[in-house]
DNA sequence: AAAAATAGTTAATATTATTAACTATTTAAG
DNA sequence: CTTAAATAGTTAATAATATTAACTATTTTT
C-alpha cells in the first residue's frame, strides 16, 4: 500500500475522477501510436523473417541519420553490440541474441577491433544492404503518408517537441526520478 | 529474397545510403520516446507491483478521458475485456491473464452483464481507485515536466499530429497495407 | 432452426527480455 | 608496475509477455 499527499478524495464520485489534460493526452497518444506503428512494422518485417528489433539493428548499421541515436552522438567507427544496447534501451545479452539471428541470416558480419580486442564491430553484408534498400520505399511510403497534410513548420515543431522530451528523459534522469519519490510506501 | 523497383544502388557507397528526412526522424523519435517512457513507467509501477500493461488497464477502468480509446468512442457502460484488448491492441487471451492479476490483487472486480450473459464488465474497487489517485501526482509531475516549455498552440499542434496519424492507421488500414505490397517476393 | 458471430477462458507455446556469473581485455589508481 | 575497476561480450537460467488454437456459452443473423 502507498501513501502520498492526496490530490483527490478516493471516495468521491467514481466516474469523473481524472481531468482532461492536453499533456496527458499527448503522452498517452505517443504510447498508442508507437504501439500501432510497431504492429504494422511487425507485419511487414515478418514477411522478410525479421522482428522490429532486428530491423532496427539493420537501420543502425545502415547509419540511418534519422535515428535519434545518431543525432545524440557522432559515430565514425562501425557500431558494436553495447552501443546498440544503449540505443535500443535493452540489455547487452538481449542484443547478443538479436545479432546471432542476423549473423545466421547472413545480413550482418562481425569483426574484431584492432585497437581494443574486447570490442567487436558490426557491419551490414551486401545482402543486408540490399534488404535495407529494398524495403526502404515501402517504409518511406507509410511514413510520408502518415505525415502528409502537415506543413514543414508543423513537422519541425513536432520533431523539436519529441527531441526535447527525449533530452529531458536522458539528461535529467535525476529530476524524473525525484517525481517517483512522491510515491512513498506506508 | 525480395525484389522491388529499386531506389538505391545496393553496391554504391556503403556509408551514406539513407537520406535525412524529417518525417522518418519523427517516426523513429516516437518509437524511441515511447520506449523510454515505458521504461520509466515500468520502474514506477513495479514499486506498486504492477506492469505498465496492468497499469494501463487501471487507467481505462478509471475512465481517464485522456486515453485515445475514449476519444475514439464513447462508453457509457463499464468496459469489458474485449474492449481493453481492442484499445491495448493485444489478444483477448492476454487480457484475461492481465485481468486475473488485477483481480487477485483486489484492484478490480468483475460482474456479469444482465443484458448479455456472454459479457463480463470490469470496475475498479475502492483499493483500485485509491491506487490510481495516489499515483496520479507522480505521473502528472513527470508529464508536466516533459511538456513544459511549449505553449498551448504548440501542444495542440502536437496532439493533433498524433491523433491524425492514429486515425490514418486505424481507419485507412487498407491504404497502409497497400504500401506493404511494394514488397514482392522473388 | 441452423449458422455465424461474439465474449471469455484454457492450454500449449513462442518471443522477448532480464539477471547473474563468467572470460577476456583495457584503463585507472595507488 | 601491479592491483583494482571498468568495459565488452557471452552463456545459462528464467521471467514476462504475448500469441494461436480449441473450447464453452450466449446472442445475433439468415
Amino acid at each position: 500500500m502507498l501513501y502520498i499527499a492526496r490530490q483527490f478524495d478516493p471516495l468521491s464520485n467514481e466516474k469523473e475522477m481524472i481531468e482532461s489534460s492536453i499533456e496527458e493526452s499527448i503522452v498517452l497518444s505517443i504510447f498508442d501510436l508507437s504501439n500501432q506503428l510497431k504492429k504494422i512494422g511487425d507485419d511487414v518485417y515478418q514477411k522478410v523473417g525479421l522482428t522490429t528489433q532486428q530491423w532496427l539493428i539493420l537501420l543502425h548499421l545502415a547509419n540511418n541519420p534519422n535515428l535519434p541515436f545518431f543525432k545524440r552522438e557522432e559515430h565514425s567507427k562501425d557500431l558494436m553490440a553495447s552501443e546498440l544496447a544503449d540505443s535500443l534501451n535493452v540489455s547487452r545479452a538481449n542484443i547478443t541474441n538479436l545479432i546471432n539471428v542476423l549473423l545466421d541470416k547472413g545480413l550482418i558480419r562481425q569483426y574484431e577491433d584492432k585497437d581494443d580486442r574486447r570490442k567487436k564491430r558490426l557491419k551490414l553484408t551486401k545482402k543486408g544492404i540490399t534488404l535495407v534498400n529494398n524495403t526502404q520505399p515501402s517504409r518511406l511510403g507509410v511514413i510520408n503518408y502518415l505525415t502528409e497534410g502537415f506543413n514543414d513548420a508543423e513537422k519541425k515543431t513536432f520533431l523539436r517537441f519529441l527531441e526535447t522530451c527525449m533530452n529531458k528523459l536522458i539528461n535529467e534522469d535525476d529530476k524524473i526520478k525525484s517525481f517517483h519519490k512522491l510515491l512513498v510506501d506506508i
